[in-house]
DNA sequence: CAATGCTATTGACGTTTATCTATATGCATG
DNA sequence: CATGCATATAGATAAACGTCAATAGCATTG
């Protein structure tokens, strides 16, 4: 409730999809679509250094789809599903991609 | 048919990702969802020069997102719904926004 | 084929991006 | 409170990006 079905503009959805447009970010995605993950456990499955996650970290909460909070000593990243259909959302309605949504 | 379907990799759906990452590249796809279009057309719709637009038709070529035609002086451009839809599906499978999807 | 109109390419330039090393900050524990 | 992990920030740097002015490449038309 609250913000659910919630629109995106352009400014954002471009915003969203630099975010969307890294190798590292999206396989980052991908691992936190499996739960909740901190920092180091993401590191591991990666040749970059700390602050390099660090960096990435930051661009994927400040484009909204991923939520951090402290834990302890370390820090608990999270999806945010909600952002990605409203991304979808937003192709369809900003671009139409309604072909193959005939269901059957 | 053919390629109906396809599956999108994690380096294809970066670049997509990236050919949409800019607010005129997809103000451009919007206008291309209404149906064929020459770039004079499009140029006509932003204060940017008509060498930055042919590099920005470029780009979203590259990615798949939009075919180019000749037709006598002109380049006709429509938007690529295929590529958009497995774009969707990427973002369903790698990241798995399916909330919301619980049809009903 | 000369002139004109539409599009692409080139070269330059300032900005942003992704990465690193070095260092700082935050938390937990001995 | 000193030490040790986990994470963030700062500064540097090379590569990529977005933009423009200038120019080249094609098509049509006189």
């Amino acid at each position: 409730m609250g913000c659910a079905n919630m629109k995106l503009g352009y400014a954002e959805s471009s915003l969203i999809f630099r975010a969307l447009s890294d190798e590292t970010r999206l396989r980052t995605l991908n691992m936190l679509s499996s739960g909740e993950l901190c920092a180091c456990e993401i590191l591991e499955s990666f040749r970059i250094t700390q602050p390099t996650l660090s960096y990435h970290m930051n661009i994927l909460c400040d484009a909204g789809l991923v939520s951090a909070r402290r834990d302890g000593a370390w820090v608990r990243y999270s999806l945010n599903r909600e952002k990605l259909q409203a991304l979808k959302g937003f192709i369809d309605d900003a671009v139409g991609a309604d072909s193959g949504e005939e269901h059957q």
